[in-house]
This record gives structure tokens, sequence and C-alpha cells, in this order.
DNA sequence: AAACGACCCTGAAAGC
DNA sequence: TGCTTTCAGGGTCGTT
């Protein structure tokens, strides 16, 4: 699954791709994802300087003269870079043709990712708007979590996986640094103090990290780029994810698996409370 | 405002 | 073996 760490290394790749030149054709295979593919809206993008490639949250976004285009993975979605003229794979949906003859493909098996269109500041977009802090660009991020979660009941995981709270943060990387930080993550968001959530989110901005530099969990077969020469390695640096049955890396019990506001969860009892 | 369930979809795994 | 069923999983949306 795409998290923060994933596509980041997507959009790195995405700015190498497309540094001196141009996307000079959309190709629309599949236009229904997520949301329907706006053939017309997308092709704006062609010829069109693109003057910024950012990432806010999970999304993408190309900006140009015209507007912007917003993409998302979704659950399955990856983007690599081909040749024009290679063989189409299944599920490649969106396809950009560059001025130098290779295409950026947007592949979604699940098909919940999305390639969307904003004429104005994407910022202000409705899916963009309402989304939570950057965890790398926040400074103060134990303190925030703490005071924002004051009159949260919910359990501390979905919390920190709500991008309304803070972004990027998915199964994965949530597992991951609540067991980092020792804290069950069943355990009520406003039943933790100051200092454990400072604890948190220093193993969130840690484990975030550590995953950007190892070219994320989950890619496979990706394109490249000069700062990443192999993806997919922070797997090897798994604690819990995954792993129920397996024993603790740090006390030897063993790793239990539970649905934790309906999503699976790993965590050591032992370790984590 | 917060929390919860439904929904979107396919492939892998489990069941028969 | 091969067909059928089950279910994971991010994020949005509507309802409570």
């Amino acid at each position: 699954m795409p998290e923060l760490p994933e596509v980041e290394v997507t959009k790195k790749a995405l700015e190498s791709v497309l540094k001196n030149t141009s996307i000079t054709a959309v190709n629309i295979r599949n236009k229904q994802l997520r949301w329907p593919v706006e053939e017309k809206e997308i092709k704006k993008i062609i010829r069109s300087d693109i003057k910024k490639i950012y990432r806010r949250g999970k999304y993408i976004v190309l900006s140009c003269q015209n507007g912007s285009a917003i993409l998302h993975l979704g659950m399955s979605g990856s983007i690599g870079v081909f040749d024009c003229n290679a063989k189409y794979h299944k599920h490649d949906h969106v396809e950009f043709i560059l001025g130098n003859g290779k295409a950026i493909r947007l592949n979604d098996p699940r098909r919940f990712g999305c390639v969307i269109w904003a004429n104005k500041d994407p910022q202000k977009h409705r899916l963009i708007k309402r989304l939570g802090v950057e965890p790398l660009e926040e400074p103060n991020l134990g303190e925030y979590l703490y005071a924002k979660s004051r009159n949260r009941n919910t359990a501390v995981k979905n919390y920190i996986m709500n991008s309304n709270v803070v972004v990027g943060v998915g199964n994965i990387y949530a597992s991951e640094s609540l067991f980092r930080s020792g804290i069950n993550p069943a355990r009520s968001s406003k039943r933790i103090s100051e200092d454990r959530y400072k604890k948190l989110a220093l193993e969130i901005k840690k484990v975030l990290n550590e995953a950007i530099k190892m070219g994320g969990t989950t890619l496979r077969n990706f394109t490249y780029y000069n700062e990443i020469k192999q993806v997919g390695y922070f797997k090897q640096k798994l604690f819990v994810y995954g792993k129920s049955g397996k024993n603790c890396k740090e006390c030897s019990k063993e790793i239990k698996e539970r649905v934790i506001g309906g999503r699976n969860s790993f965590f050591c009892p032992n370790c984590q409370t």
C-alpha cells in the first residue's frame, strides 16, 4: 500500500523524469478510477510548463500554467516510466507521453486511485483543503497530536491514520511507529500523555524518513532515479507489520494481530501498553 | 464535531 | 485440480 514514503519516492522519481521535457500526449485507457478521469481537463497538461511537482499527504500534484493534475495511488496504484513503445501491462489506466520518448504510466489494479484536475489552487481543492499536518514538516508534531486528541475517544492507531489529523501514515507505518514508541494501538487517543505523544511523533518521523531512504516498503519494479537505486527494501526493517505469530524482536514474545477500527493491526502486547 | 459503517475493486488465499 | 467464496485495504461520504 502506498503510504507517505512510497508516494514521496514516486514524486521524486517523477521530478527526475520530467526534468527538461514536457508532456506531449495523454492516453486515458480506463477512466473509471475512484473518480472518473476527465479527459478534456487532464489534457490541459499537454505542452504546458510544469512549474512544480509536490506531494501533499498521499497526493502528488503536478502544477502547471493551466491548472494542476492531482494523482493518488489508492492502495494498489503505482507509477512507472517506460519507453513509449513498450507493451502495456494489465491495469495501465492513464499514460503521459513525454517529449523524450518515455511514457509515465499509472497502473492500479483496484482502481482506488485517481487522476483529477484542478483549475484553481490545488491546496483549495476539496480533497486537499481539509488535510492535517505534514508529519515531516511539523516541528511540534508531538504537542500537536496531544492537544488535538484531548476530546477524542478513538483508538490511537485510528487517530494517527486519520488524514484530517496527520497525513501519510497508513496501516504499515502506524503499526510500526506505535511499536517503536511502545504504545498499544487500541489505547484511547485521549488517554495518552504528552510525553508519550512526543515519543510517538519522533518515531513517526524516524520510520517515515528511514522508509523514504530505503525506497519504501511496497514498491516493486519501480523506475530508479539518482537518489534511490533500489526500492521496497524497508520491508526488511519491519518489526510488527504482517508478523503475527512471529517472535517480537525486542522481547521474543508473540506478535499479535487484531482488527482495530476495521483495520488489521499488528502489535506486541508485551512491549506496547 | 466526532465516530462509525458502507462503498469502491481486484487478486490472493482459503474453502469446497 | 479447478472452481467458488471470502476478504483485505485507503480514503471519502453519508448517517448517526
